[in-house]
DNA sequence: TTTGTTGCTGGAAACGTTTCCAGTTTCCTT
DNA sequence: AAGGAAACTGGAAACGTTTCCAGCAACAAA
């Protein structure tokens, strides 16, 4: 069943099937009604490889993700899957270990699958403008925002937090409740990576009070996994480290330190307040309920797609879009 | 850059061009050798759009999934990713809420994007035949086996944890705990669904064991959500219920449950012992950890995969794959 | 020599759309 | 009444592949 015998049946010409499927004005409603009719009883579908191949594109957007595991990306996933399905796109998902290169995979894809668009989630956030270049489509960074050349250059889109300010508000909070011994529980980087940004809020939260940095009191991990961060933080115990509150950049993070701590014999949040920034669900259910500064994910993921639609669409230009976190009091830091 | 383009360049036919692409034995070492060398000079990549367009047919294989904000299905969706990709597949995945009809989605798709196979991640499953007749490709259900008609029709392929019987092994660790007032967490259901066998497997453990099954210890929610799991035995337990233990019949939701307990006052696992089945990672994490049966999500994924590949290729015929899970004991069942 | 086989090659028809162009009708303006 | 714009229509070329078919050379078997 294609296009031609949906013309003939309904006894016009090709063509005017193909302005009936794609809603172009110069058709008469008798023409239009008379081949709607005749698609609706052969319930015909338009061959999407032939649309493809003549228009030289596709309607697929690449989503990149690095980390899917980490439960933070799931909601945020689902969001941008039904935003890009209701603006009429095909998500084509690729997850990326850590030994690969996104930029590679995206150009290789990009390619392949004739992409409109690409919407990279949870990247590396150093990328060098002649990294990009290689890429030809529009894309969109969600969840962080590209900080090459310190953050000079502005010539990409992103959806994310103001990372560094919002590090800063969360470790104010263990700062108000009178902390000064504060780790933080951060991901191995030496790029301008979300990690190194929260680092610095903390840092600048800190030196603000007047608190010096203790570089003991940093505890890092390779990724953002519950395991690395359990590792890492039984590990910076069994050091004899110690410390009366900890700052974690990632729910899923502090999760994995709670579980280091309570083995320690540390309570939390009796000996120890923890504070994070995420806002996964499971954090709301763990004992104690975790206290995080949670991020509005099905409006980022939505954010995205429109900023990625309008770009593909050629109408509005790049912009970094900042969301804010809203606080989440669960139970893991003192009371004041 | 077109296939006519490297022809031209390397001085043959587009037909030589293409079989060079295809790895067809017909064509002279001399050729190939020429041809490769322009390919790479220009890093050409041919267009899928014709090359499916002329085989009738993609390379994208659809991956329904049926509430992925369960972090048990994100293992899955990766190892599925990553075998369809080494396959050559592409994942086209759609994420469908309680309201859709999963088999109405894939026939679309199917036909939208031309798929060549569908793999199911946590469906319904009681399809009727009737239903599943309007697709024309091979599919997979993973997570789950189809159940409608009693099992009788096995025309369809799966790759699952025998439910039932894995129910009756996670209750039987609680009776030999010494429990008798077993509650089961099982989620809304009046088909033949996963909640069905497994609650199926705890009636049989029960029995089996001289104890009566009290309607009244049937925690029902309305899906495998956390929310939805707390809320139910919040209200359960509300409602003056009590019980020495909880089946659960998924991680997410005996995490769910703790909570409730907790809230209530009721210790695990001292009060009561609860048990589930899933393995998903941040079930180690919590306090107490979480005893359960783990299913090898990584194999199922893979199998899938394998599975579909062969329906596809037209080899290998239908079949019920069965994975077995083992349990990783936590701390929430009381001793011994 | 003929006949057949094998190995390779090029030409050209398809695949199912979109879109440009030219043409026809209708209807409005002068 | 004539002219032209507007509304609609059909024909056909194009998109970039794959694959069928025919052809050619070389070489073996009769």
């Amino acid at each position: 069943m294609t296009i031609k015998d949906i013309a003939r049946i309904s006894g016009v010409a090709v063509s005017t099937v193909s302005r009936v499927i794609n809603n172009h004005p110069d058709v008469s409603a008798e023409s239009r009604e008379k081949v709607m009719a005749v698609i609706r009883e052969h319930n015909f579908i338009p061959n999407n490889s032939a649309r493809d191949l003549v228009r030289t594109k596709s309607d697929a957007v690449g989503l990149i993700v690095r980390g899917s595991q980490n439960t933070f990306f799931v909601d945020i996933i689902h969001s941008i899957e039904s935003a890009l399905d209701e603006a009429g796109y095909t998500m084509v998902m690729r997850q990326i270990g850590s030994n690969d290169n996104e930029i590679t995979c995206a150009a290789s894809m990009e390619r392949d699958k004739r992409l409109l668009g690409i919407i990279f989630l949870g990247g590396r956030s150093d990328y060098s403008p002649d990294e990009l270049a290689v890429l030809s489509v529009p894309y969109v960074f969600c969840t962080f925002t590209n900080s090459y050349g310190t953050l000079k250059n502005t010539n990409y889109s992103s959806v994310s937090i103001a990372d560094e300010a919002e590090a800063e508000k969360a470790v104010n909070e263990l700062i108000a409740r009178g902390h000064k011994q504060i780790a933080a529980l951060i991901s191995a980087s030496d790029d301008h990576s979300i990690s190194q940004l929260r680092y610095l809020g903390y840092v600048k939260a800190l030196k603000d009070h007047g608190i010096t940095v203790d570089d003991s009191l940093i505890i890092r991990c390779g990724t953002f996994n519950m395991k690395d961060a359990y590792e890492a933080t039984k590990k910076k115990l069994a050091e004899g480290v110690r410390f009366t509150a900890v700052f974690a950049i990632a729910d899923n993070m502090a999760i994995g330190a709670m579980r280091a701590l309570r083995e320690a014999g540390i309570d939390v949040p009796g000996d120890c307040s923890l504070i994070s920034i995420d806002g996964i669900e499971v954090s709301e259910y763990i004992d104690p309920m975790l206290s995080t500064l949670t991020q509005p994910m099905k409006e980022m993921g939505r954010k995205s797609v429109e900023q990625l639609s309008e770009l593909i669409g050629g109408t509005g230009r790049h912009s970094q879009i900042t969301v804010t976190t809203s606080l989440r009091e669960g139970a893991s830091m003192r009371q004041i």
